[in-house]
RNA sequence: GGCGUCUUGGCCGAGUGGCUAGGCAGAGGUCUGCAAAACCUUUUACAGCGGUUCGAAUCCGCUAGACGCCU
């Protein structure tokens, strides 16, 4: 029998939650997170985690498995979520997968390129040579050790070339090389949902939900990470406010207004990554559960 | 009522006769292990009318509005 994966997307707030959960339901199936923050269990507010009720009512995977202090990437994603979803398939042909981290999505469903593991130190030595001697330096030897990807990626952004350099010097191989290898063969199909509305209405359900997560206690959840600031995982949205607010240099409704302001941009940026999904089949966001679910089984049954 | 200062794109703001300031917000986009990250692109505006000039956001006049001072 065939395996599914129903992949549901869109930009954050817009309800994917809900609708994962319903769908999980009715299939009597497990879901699968994609999102690259709700994994941290220090930080459920600021991120919008399912709730405890809502983990209960169906088992979720990688919500709350990780310490912000773990180091984790998408290729550690990639894995873990293939075998989950293994294990899943085994007794069950469906399994949901959700979230609103577009590469992590992908990092399932497509799968990414194996790259060997390079130490992090070199990662470490790179951003500090980045932040004394600036970017140009990092360029030219970009260009020497891989004119490949030089001519490829976008020489103006830090973390591109970061990459692709610990990967040359971690490896004494081009970046490059690693790239495009024969595609990675995934035993299941997919069907993708997207949950979309209007513009206006998206950004008034974040600004609203921001306003919500502040009355639930995130200025207190920010405050028990503090020492922290400086993990990446809480370079995010809702915590990086919050801790300027924190620190005396901006007022708690300042801060507000910023979370919101890059929340909604947030989305914008993750409209533009799951527009180009051309597999996706998008809903609006109040479109009801029984059309959702004729689709669904429509695309079941067409195999 | 009189006098003075001011009026630049959604907002802030530089510009004092010819050389599209800049920033913010917004919009569009990129994306193979930092991804809620990081990065890229982007809107020719000078209150209105008239005048001077080859040429006016910039000089002059009138009108309107804002602010201040005086009566």
């Amino acid at each position: 029998m065939d395996k599914y994966i129903i992949s549901i997307v869109g930009p954050t707030g817009i309800g994917k939650t809900s609708l994962s959960i319903k769908l999980a339901t009715y299939f009597k199936t497990e879901i699968i997170s994609a999102d690259s923050r709700q994994f941290y269990k220090e930080i459920p507010i600021g991120t919008a985690a399912p709730s405890n009720e809502e983990q209960k009512a169906i088992i979720h995977h990688f919500i709350h498995n990780k310490s912000i202090l773990d180091k984790y990437s998408v290729g550690d994603f990639e894995r873990e979520a293939i075998e989950c979803i293994t294990t899943i398939h085994k007794h069950n042909p469906i399994v949901v997968l959700v979230g609103g981290s577009g590469l992590y999505v992908q990092a399932v469903l497509e799968g990414l390129d194996d790259f060997p593991e390079v130490s992090a130190n070199i990662r470490t030595q790179l951003n500090t040579e980045f932040k004394t001697n600036g970017i140009q330096g990092l360029q030219k030897e970009l260009k020497t050790l891989d004119p490949i990807a030089y001519e490829a990626i976008a020489l103006d952004n830090p973390h591109r070339v970061i990459r692709a350099l610990e990967i040359c010097r971690g490896t004494g191989k081009a970046y490059s090389g690693f790239l495009n290898k024969e595609k990675k063969k995934r035993n299941f199909k997919t069907i993708q949902i997207g949950l979309t509305a209007e513009r206006s209405l998206v950004y008034e359900r974040i600004n609203r939900r921001v306003d919500l997560m502040i009355a639930k206690g995130l200025v207190d959840e920010v405050k028990s990470v503090l020492e922290h600031k400086h993990l990446n995982a809480l370079n995010t949205v809702g915590y990086k406010e919050v801790f300027r607010y924190l620190e005396g240099h901006c007022s708690l409704d300042s801060a507000t207004e910023e979370i919101k302001k890059n929340s909604r941009r947030f989305a914008k940026r993750q409209f533009t990554w799951f527009k180009r999904q051309d597999k996706t089949k998008w809903y609006d966001h109040r479109a009801p559960i029984e059309e959702i679910l004729a689709y669904i089984n429509k695309m079941l049954s067409c195999t």
